[in-house]
DNA sequence: ATGATTTATTTAACATGTTAACTTTAAACG
DNA sequence: CGTTTAAAGTTAACATGTTAAATAAATCAT
């Protein structure tokens, strides 16, 4: 008996939750980034710092709430990590003229050179995990997951009227 | 083109990260998670106290290594997660007397009544979710993130010899 | 047995996740 | 216009993630 088919019966008991997808998605993604997380760690990043820069090497002159729809953070999250990156010499923060809600942020030159520094390690260590598992499983489980993401957000119990 | 055949040529630019698999892993459990989290809050508990309870509900008596690689956290998070739940009368914590430093630790009846509260809506919001993305695919996807891992932590960089 | 080493767990320190409340500025409306 | 409402960010408070260090008890090796 399969996974869902024992979710759908509804007098079964609950299902052994190790073995739900929320923790085999938990899992993926932990057997992931334990890979990328040391090389960061070791340019002096973390993983949510890389994805802030990544977002602003390639859409320069974001404002928080891009970059945070971008980079998959919550907003509180991610005025603290503006915070520190700026702290650190790492972006810069100039405010918009037309709207004075919003300040926008881009990489300093000490940034883009990070950037470019641990750039080659990211890809390197991407191009490994896909060689591992096999490009075309990656690319079906990419879809997969597309798909999923989709019908979850799509199908959303209490829809925020 | 497809995404891992971007990422296999050495010499293309940084792949457009949003669209990279550690992303879709997060994205596709956050849709996931969004679900469950205020149906969890409402009973007054995180998703990894849940998850602690679970791992108790399962297999009582267990020692904090064990609740640790059930529910996937990691040992310091597991401590202080341990701690509250005892402090809020849901767990007990007691002694092994073969092995001083371990504790073994089990749900108190208030822990049982309130893993059988949660119980039945957390099985319904799987099978929801379970009915709104499809069975086979459901499985399909489950099954292809269970060869993810094992292909990635048998691979592992650097092995911790 | 006793000192060295390993194992289990906790503590520390800092960063992020999560929800709610708050502040400031735009936009909408009367 | 002035008032109200909505939108963008930040702050607050508490919980967890992550790495390193510390603590304590068991095991190993003389």
């Amino acid at each position: 008996m399969t996974v869902s088919a024992v979710a759908a019966e509804g007098a079964a008991p609950l299902r052994d939750f190790e073995h739900s997808l929320p923790m085999q998605l938990l899992r993926a993604r932990e057997a992931a980034m334990n890979r990328f997380r040391p090389m960061l760690r070791a340019h002096g990043l973390t993983e949510q710092q890389w994805r802030v820069i990544r977002v602003l090497a390639e859409y320069p002159m974001s404002d928080a709430g891009e970059i945070a729809r971008r980079s998959l953070l919550l907003s509180p999250s991610l005025s603290r990590i503006v915070q520190t990156l700026e702290r650190d010499g790492l972006i810069r923060r100039s405010s918009d003229a037309l709207d004075q809600r919003r300040a926008v942020f881009a990489l300093t030159s000490k940034g883009k050179r990070r950037y470019e520094a641990v750039g080659p390690h990211s890809e390197r260590l991407y191009a490994e995990m896909a060689e591992a598992f096999g490009a075309e499983r990656l690319d079906q489980l990419y879809e997969l997951l597309s798909e999923f993401s989709a019908t979850l957000f799509d199908s959303s119990p209490e829809p925020s009227i």
